[in-house]
DNA sequence: ATGGATGTATCATAATATGATATATTCGCC
DNA sequence: GGCGAATATATCATATTATGATACATCCAT
């Protein structure tokens, strides 16, 4: 069961995502987000560091050893249970709202008094 | 032609998502926001205030006249044409993630080297 | 062995969100 | 015809989140 259904920052919900395809470390994360968000978005070396910090405060990721004959500066994350709870929450919560937003009718109706 | 497909700000994205559904002014939009995701994410009279400023701001909304009998102290939004479009944007933008998300199988495999 | 890509990190700042609180108007109701 | 609760907007101070710029070390191909 995930915290709540509050939205996820985009850069947040962006790392739990690239992490759901696969263990990973943060350069990689940030090619991943690239491609997710097909270039329309990037999380640059601050967000990426700063987010990944508090996503393993809040134990959503947590570091993991990488495959032995990797580049040894490279720092390797894994979802958490818990975090793959919120990853699959807030899918949810965006599935809820995109097909509400195709059950009524978009664009101005009459003003609610 | 939407902005970018860059995440809308959450409260920035139900205020859209409410107007959407027609006109309504600031107190309505908060009601219809704690319905929209289902009592799991409130925006306070802060958050809502600032982000309709925002907005007009941008001119993803414009202020309009209210029905001639409500409550004075009214103030009535709606959408504009590139708010809409904004919106839409991001819902389309969501669409893609979950069906992404479902497109791959969820939860760890191998590290990516 | 040198240069460009890779990889992590942090500073300073901006953008967003939020709790608390204030204040005025409307409305039901007796 | 006035009282109290809900409605409605507004703002202050603060917390949280995002970001540009920059720094610096390691790796890899040539």
């Amino acid at each position: 069961m995930a915290e709540t259904n509050s939205p996820l920052a985009p850069a947040a919900f962006l790392i739990l995502f690239a992490l759901a395809g696969g263990d990973k470390h943060g350069y990689a994360i940030m090619r991943e987000a690239r491609l997710i968000s097909e270039g329309g978005f990037e999380i640059g070396p601050a967000t990426l560091y700063t987010t990944i910090q508090r996503l393993l405060d809040s134990c959503w990721i947590e570091e993991v050893a990488g495959p032995e004959s990797s580049d040894s500066r490279r720092r390797y994350y894994s979802l958490t249970q818990q975090g793959s709870s919120v990853l699959n929450a807030e899918l949810k919560r965006m599935e809820t709202l995109v097909r509400k937003s195709k059950a009524m009718r978009l664009r101005n109706a009459d003003p609610i008094s």
